[in-house]
DNA sequence: GCTACCTATGCAACCAGTTGCACTGCACCT
DNA sequence: AGGTGCAGTGCAACTGGTTGCATAGGTAGC
């Protein structure tokens, strides 16, 4: 598992309470690791009672309290190890693929209107990164160390999407030409 | 969810035993929907208790008696009726992408070598799905219905493996001049 | 004044996927 | 004779992810 390293990996850069992590997920690390607060919450409170983090409570007014997060030596020890162990290739789940192959058992129609909104979809979340290359890496040249591998993570967001939305052309090329 | 269509779209295609449906994940729709024999069993027994399939028990001698299960009437409803809801965009979730984001806080050196132990692996995994192409698919411009469909599935998995393949290139290249 | 959304944390129930194990018997290799 | 691997089905326990709900005060728009 890797939620757990994830929020270290993040905590690393930046202390934070569950909130905002759940936001900065929402924005960045969860393109390639997706989670709700609700996980967040709980693996933040089982890494706490680990030692792996360390909480502060903040008193804020006009705003409910928040618990700041921050990585204990535990925590950093165990990321090092993580980052060190071997990790299963990810293995592709897609839905999508399962429904193109039963295509002809339902309407061959719905399935390629149902490719078209997942390729709009995808073409949306693939602008999204564009724009954070455009602004967060607009000369990638020059990038190096942990700067240069943040990048590459998102260009691994650019590819994945690229590669989709291509896919997804191929797709209703065909299927139009199959309908003529 | 998707294992119960995953399988009655397999079953569809051919009635088969809980085993032989696992050597068939195993070998393609597995590649876009994984699943162990453990899960395909208990799904199988859900469905079946649904209604959704029917077991026909075969003994066999010198081998162990099976069940082999074909899709009954109320799964084929099922089937179209999920064929025709919308499936919500499936996510990336990959470990590498942490941890190639958390490189600098442990050893980039061996995240590099992770990195290439699975560029190799997906290699290997891109080797196979050409392989089926070759062999099942040699002329894909003739290809119409149910046909065209399985090889357009194929067809996505080619794509996402490149896609990652390249990836990985990019990022064993980047990490081996940013350490020059 | 009402609705809706944001910040902030959390419980409880559920569902899906993983892992480890158990049993049988044949075939093949060493 | 013993180990490995294949065919075949299955239980039990666990882990991780999802969904629905609760609470509470502040701000912004109609």
């Amino acid at each position: 598992m890797a939620l757990e390293h994830a929020i270290l990996v993040s905590l690393t850069e930046r202390a934070g309470s569950g909130y905002e992590l759940a936001r900065r997920f929402d924005r960045s690390i969860g393109y390639f690791w997706p989670a709700t607060h609700q996980q967040i919450y709980r693996v933040l409170r089982r890494m706490d009672e680990a030692g792996w983090v360390k909480h502060t409570e903040i008193g804020q007014d006009g705003r409910p309290d928040k618990k700041v997060y921050r990585v204990a030596a535990a925590g950093r020890a165990e990321l090092s190890r993580w980052l060190a162990e071997p990790e299963d290739p990810a293995v592709l789940r897609d839905g999508l693929g399962v429904k193109l192959r039963g295509a002809s058992l339902g309407s061959v129609e719905l399935v390629l209107k149902e490719i078209e909104r997942h390729r709009a979809e995808h073409a949306t979340r693939l602008e999204v990164y564009r724009g954070i290359q455009k602004r967060d890496f607009p000369k990638p040249s020059g990038l190096r160390g942990r700067e240069l591998h943040q990048y590459l993570v998102l260009r691994g967001g650019v590819r994945a999407e690229e590669s989709f939305v291509a896919w997804c052309d191929e797709v209703i090329d065909a299927l139009r030409k199959d309908n003529k």
